[in-house]
DNA sequence: ACCTGAACACCGTTCAAGT
DNA sequence: ACCTGAACACCGTTCAAGT
């Protein structure tokens, strides 16, 4: 697993070259996530996979949830969330946009993160990228943090659903055998079934204008919405889409 | 944990006192889920909790990955989220205050459902019922779906974010000490911190609103948003709370 | 300072056996 | 048909010991 040798290349006589540091430990726990999903994630495999005691590991992180939050940390620790983007709008799709690149380019991490209790401090940079956009925008305060709220939970709910493979319970023969959806029938989902390829881009595209529409800054507020038409529906450039 | 004596009621002759059903599984699993979070939700204290041996669960449930799809199930499976209100706006309202306050009453039900990669059937109820107030309104097919999707996982997203308690990681000093804020500062997340009183049932009245607002429906695709001030902040009946 | 091996208290689940 | 006890292959973590 990640056979790079590391070179000890720091005061070359002394320092011993540890079998381990924080560094190493987690691009291994990554590409271990990455390759075997998030139940594989365990301190005697990762360790095992180091060469290394299991007990090793805890030279370096306090606990396993201390090491699983380092794991969230790092990556959305290293992606850049701010822009060059004039229009204060732009600036937070592309922020989104990215939020959703980096989980959805390691599956794995939606059900680790979820699995958390505490956030890793890494997410408050989208929060910070976006606060200063709607204050731009001329939204501040408790409505601004609300439209931040708003975004962020669409996107980690979107994604959650979407790296969990949103229909694959959405059998009819399924939903007919349980009793639950007695009352109303559920034509409509049968309906809704038929569409075997979902788009998801185009539906976090929807999500994210729809909430940026409808956040209400001071240009909102004046004009009386003259270009809700437009921003409605607008896709806008492709997502980033990860190698 | 639960001491309802279980009478065996039916054809009194026969049918042995059996120590199990699902039934009284399940409703042993929603306490202790309750009253010690997901985490203690084990086949084996479960089991220790109704005095039998582990291996006795086995019988009514195939594994435990099947004994936490029906706790979900059951939870959600057991509230009803149609209402007869007039206005479709209403009905959809009623059903995701429905869908957060369900859950939020039984806040070891996040992280579980979280844990799930196969959603309980009982969720497709909610589905069903936004997808046929939303024809009312004239929407049907995929941008139906889309806001749907926006809708449920707003609410999914907020409701993980509210349980897991919101700011516990906003801690200005330990957002300092890392150095992921380093580009852009943090002083909008300094300024947001504090509000130390967030109001969660208000952030999510205007996040149902946006987005039914944000709807491209009939109604506001012919008038162009004439009500588009009325229904962007209005907060509506106090959300639904549990005892 | 960093790593190890043995040990402890837990897991989910298989299996053979009981009724 | 339903339940049991013993056993297996795993966990995270403590501890005493090594260098």
């Amino acid at each position: 697993m990640t056979s790079k040798p590391r070179e000890t290349r720091r005061s070359r006589g002394r320092p011993r070259d540890r079998a381990l540091d924080r560094e190493h430990v987690l691009s291994a726990a990554v590409t271990l996530l990455d390759r075997e999903g998030p139940d594989a994630l365990t301190m005697r495999r990762l360790a095992a996979g180091l060469q290394v005691s299991p007990m090793a590991l805890y030279n370096h992180f306090d606990s396993k949830k201390d090491l699983l939050r380092s794991v969230a940390e790092q990556l959305v620790g290293q992606t850049q969330f701010s822009s060059g983007h004039e229009d204060w709008r732009e600036r937070i799709r592309f922020c989104f946009r990215r939020l959703r690149s980096v989980i959805l380019a390691h599956p794995g991490a939606v059900r680790l993160m979820e699995s958390l209790e505490q956030a890793p401090l890494a997410v408050f940079s989208p929060m910070e990228v976006t606060l200063a956009a709607l204050e731009t925008a001329g939204l501040t305060g408790e409505p601004a943090l609300r439209s931040y709220f708003l975004l962020t939970n669409f996107t980690m709910g979107q994604v959650s659903y979407e790296v969990r493979g949103p229909f694959k319970a959405l059998d009819p023969a399924r939903a007919l055998a349980s009793g639950h959806l007695r009352g109303e029938g559920f034509c409509h989902i049968e309906a809704a079934a038929q569409f075997e390829h979902w788009d998801f881009d185009a539906a976090f595209e929807f999500g994210l204008s729809t909430i940026i529409a409808g956040s209400p800054t001071d240009h909102a507020l004046r004009k009386n919405s003259s270009n809700l038409q437009s921003t409605q529906f607008p896709i806008g450039p492709t997502p980033i889409r990860f190698a």
